[in-house]
DNA sequence: CGTAATTTGTACGTATGTATG
DNA sequence: TCATACATACGTACAAATTAC
């Protein structure tokens, strides 16, 4: 019988190093965008062969922290890199057809208490202050999706100090990790339909009632930290919101 | 000046070699869940390096196509290994519920001539013919789903002659999978609203007029052939459809 | 139950090619 | 032109898991 108390895995050298680079990009020391040091570096200074430098950073490569240029050298990876669906709605009249392109419009940005559901999704205390964003995307001048998102101050300082052009060009995504470096990891949805109220029924042009797909969505940033937490309501008489699985 | 017509890119080895692998797995050579060759047998049969060989086979493992078990082999993957959304119609009240179990009733099978749409989407003949599988997922005793799918017949040869509880345990894909060796790669989908016809409203036991969510899809499999069309409409008043963005 | 053979996993080293600035 | 950085390819040795004997 064996006395040993339980298996001790041996945890491997590329493992180790892999972990402290992760820690170094979601620590933000290294922030998208930015190079890290180089192999030859990495493998001196942690006293590793080249080819355990490559495999720690291949791995980090695979799950889309890291992307490397041959000749330049490597990189911390950020939000389109990692999916290419994150990018934006995409909404489109059948699976050949091309893709809508959306024009933004900002429709203010405020403080507010979080509410209970809000504080659940994003992980905070309850009345912890969150930023309220309200956009509208138009598909050639007819609202197409109204779209309410909340984000925790802590995480997104003066976030309603910024000029509204931030929020009309672009992702959410790409414009908070250009002025936050937090890029976007995951990303969880859940889709049903919900009828047009008065509000909804002024802001999409479309009569009360009309039935609506709704989008309740979470985002995730690294260290599996909520950090948006969006509904959304989208028309889809003309077109419908496309997903891709690869 | 540069007088040479175009750089001509050198293809690595093994790169040739992952397409050699690719080919045997898409082939229907080698089947989900077989094993391929050993690092040494491929090592030796190519005349290349094990390292050159662990290279190719680890870049089709991340892609997906293959697994690897310490100790016993190295074996084709199938459906589940490359997406566990692909696994399921998952529905769920809130971010933090449980998933639903769904059960599945099967609606029966038979042999038509593809529509416009349908030979379209499955990038088939007009007038081909396609088997539609019919059937309707219960969430505790209540219908939830009601869902239609096209298949090609010259991908399921005799799909009408198997026992009707194939269709009932399991996911379509994982059935396919088993009896046809033809694992889903991809997927796309379409999310829209639909108002409860006749049909629906009997099906889902649900008033006519209900506005349901309609869910279009098309599956692919190796090579990018689509191998499914299916059209789903779900009853979100309770629980709502799931999806997540790893 | 241990032993041996097989297979993948880890880690090292070296040499050379290719891209960038 | 040159130094730097990543990419490819080879090789070796040993560890760890599996299976059959």
């Amino acid at each position: 019988m064996d006395i040993r108390p339980i298996h001790t895995a041996p945890i491997p050298v590329y493992f180790r190093l892999q972990e402290i680079l992760t820690k170094n990009i979601e620590n933000g020391r290294w922030k998208p965008g930015e190079a890290i040091p180089s192999e030859r570096i990495l493998s001196t200074e942690h006293g590793v062969s080249i080819g355990t430098v490559k495999k720690a950073i291949m791995n980090l490569v695979h799950k889309g922290y890291l992307y490397r240029i041959q000749g330049k050298g490597t990189f911390v990876g950020g939000t389109t890199l990692r999916r290419e669906s994150l990018r934006y709605y995409r909404m489109m009249r059948d699976f050949d057809d091309v893709e809508d392109s959306l024009r933004i419009h900002f429709n203010g940005i405020s403080l507010v208490e979080s509410s209970d559901s809000a504080a659940t999704h994003l992980n905070v205390a309850h009345h912890e202050p969150l930023f309220k964003l309200r956009r509208i995307f138009y598909s050639a001048e007819r609202p197409v999706i109204w779209s309410m998102s909340f984000l925790p101050k802590y995480l997104f300082k003066d976030l309603d100090a910024q000029p509204p052009a931030l929020f009309e060009c672009g992702t959410l995504y790409e414009t908070l990790e250009k002025q936050y470096g937090l890029p976007c990891v995951s990303n969880h949805e859940l889709f049903g339909v919900q009828s047009a109220d008065a509000e909804l029924s002024e802001h999409l042009m479309v009569p009360t009632g009309t039935p609506l797909l709704s989008i309740e969505m979470v985002s995730y940033t690294y260290k599996n930290t909520p950090y948006e937490y969006r509904i959304s309501y989208c028309v889809t008489d003309e077109r419908r919101v496309f997903r891709a699985i690869e």
